[in-house]
DNA sequence: GATGAATGAGGGTTCATTCAT
DNA sequence: GATGAATGAACCCTCATTCAT
């Protein structure tokens, strides 16, 4: 209590402003993941951000504003990944069983994607609505997609009239769902969904249904 | 629970158990939908009730107490009303588009359900983990199911190796993820989801998905 | 909720007026002598007892009335069982002895009675001044002790000038302190005082203690 | 500790963390000696502290933690003024006199400190067995009460044999008993204990008890 | 004599947030 | 940029007690 405090230079404290404003955003990520809006603590952020409370006020202004940069931080980072995938350049019914495989395997390996998402929607997209980042980044991916069913329906592949929206909703659905509530169906099942079996049966079992939805 | 209850004086109080467990349920239901486990107030819900808030402790034991058997009373519910559809009686596909269509139209009216769900699902099933009822109520779902696409098969119209259990994920989640996640999805592709248009296409596009899927 | 309630005759409840009110009284001696008056709680008192709640304040007023009747009930007790004494027809020391053995193993066996009388004390005796039996039980032991410490003196065994009651708080005050804080003296003495061993010594040590004060 | 705290504003409340945690202390010392553990009421000691509730659990966790706080700050301090009143260098008869007389006034002036006790055996020890410090506090006592006793025995004044954690016991017995449960004691035997012709008479009392314990 | 249902005040505790430095 | 101390409202829950039957 009173010693005197020499040489501070501990890990995650001290005077790097983005490192201190990333670890914030990746502890509220977690946080918010895990407890949902309601259920995430201010002080847990602080502590595992290493970060004293009062900076998360410094940088995000209070609860909500975290939540919202979570949220976006997610957003970007799913959005930048399905750039990356270059569907443009496969055939038509490759680009869509990788789209499908890329969306599920994404979920699976980020979980607190699908929370953020639930706890948003749960409250009705109050923070979203003031985003302007988040609707820019999505029409790429609907742009993307339009093409590739443009492209398999002239390849005599696909069928006419396949709202690209609506197939996204699906591709993402039958993974997120199945995912996002595990706990439940696994329990009114009897069945654990996670096991590598069970999760490589989805995997094939949505590619059928995707795939059979397109075609002729 | 269908007996007419004489002499009520006040309304919402007095004595009357089955009423007032019955109201609390209710008003618990419609808190937990609507701000989730770590949202709901236990003030509101008594408030709503028309109840002292000592009465929820008194028949639920506590707010953990009182969001299971929320839970379990919407799962009866759904389950009810499937059993209601009397599948065995109809043409596999007629059968198969007759679940669809309920499904969907059940998540459209009751979406406290998928708030429910979203909830307990956020809280890793730790409620559900506790619930006798809720496993043996699903057995009957997955055998009606099971039947319809023996039936189709047998028929010549639908192919062999469906999961029925995949199955229902797939028509569930077809119209979960659309319903629940309506908020973000509006946002993010800058499309009103809601409007009746929107509903009934995706309804459409859900029947050709699901009947796409298990057709030879 | 529904069954009819046939050949009510459960232990521990039913039509004795007299064996209900003991089971509380029982009951509410072991709750407050556990928990001391501000921790004890009726719901528990009615639960041990088998009784319903409502009985408590039939029986006792409220719970401070069912206090005082424990405490009643209590020394009621004690005084009982040292009008059983009968010092009078020992030899000065022998009685001397007996006395302070009998208050020792009453302490011991009777934990419960330590702990009421805290609770009366820390509440600044003021249940027991409202009651009017315990007055007049008032304690035989004064006058019983004053006859042996006459016959001591007599005998050219004790001194004089001893006061009974200030030797009588010395003898309850020798074992009572000790058992009643063996909690806090066998922490800070870093010695657990209640082995057979440590309680047999303490004995020891008392009589001696009281036999010494007495002598010439 | 002792240090000058400059440029106070407000009383009892603002920026001076070790004067606020001090206040809290004495208010909750105050309180739980009065009210004991479960009858304490933490608003009552935030407001007697003229500290917000919020600091109580600040700087001591939660209700228990402060209850044991308070126990050692107590503890602490009759250690101290035990120690200033440096036996060692008084003849063995003095010595024991002045322990006995210290602990006397001791528990007279500060009957917080025994109803503190009281509560802490009640609850069986349960804060106390989670301090480190307490035990470390009690050998410099038994070491200079043993060291006393040993001087006694070899200038020929005191028997052999005898144990000083037993005569603690007993020196601080016979005062703890006599003011602890002065209530029931005095409505018992229908004689104020607490005027100061009684104390002054139970302070001789307890003089020669103890000095006759120890005499050859 | 006995019961289950109901009450309102208040229990300890925790919350997001802000102050002074 | 960063900190520890402080706040007041509100959280879930429990209390002793009483009502209606």
């Amino acid at each position: 209590m009173m010693d005197a405090r020499r040489n501070r230079r501990t890990p995650g404290a001290g005077r790097d402003p983005e490192r201190t404003r990333r670890r914030i955003l990746d502890a509220a990520t977690a946080e918010f993941a895990r407890h949902g809006l309601g259920g995430a603590r201010i002080d847990r952020i602080a502590r595992r951000a290493g970060a004293n409370k009062r900076m998360l006020y410094y940088y995000f202004g209070d609860k909500d504003g975290l939540f919202l940069a979570s949220l976006e931080a997610r957003y970007a980072h799913i959005r930048e990944a399905e750039r990356a995938l270059q569907l443009e350049h496969l055939e038509p019914r490759a680009a869509l069983k990788r789209l499908v495989r890329f969306t599920w395997d994404y979920c699976l390996e980020h979980p607190e994607f699908l929370t953020l998402l639930n706890s948003e929607n749960l409250h009705q997209g109050r923070h979203l609505r003031h985003s302007k980042r988040v609707r820019a980044m999505h029409s790429p991916l609907v742009g993307m997609l339009r093409k590739v069913l443009l492209r398999g329906v002239q390849a005599g592949l696909f069928r006419r009239g396949i709202d690209p929206v609506q197939l996204y909703i699906s591709i993402a659905g039958e993974g997120y769902f199945y995912l996002s509530n595990r706990y439940t169906l696994s329990r009114i099942f009897g069945r654990d969904l996670m096991t590598p079996r069970a999760l490589a049966g989805r995997a094939r079992h949505m590619s059928q249904i995707i795939l059979n939805a397109v075609r002729k």
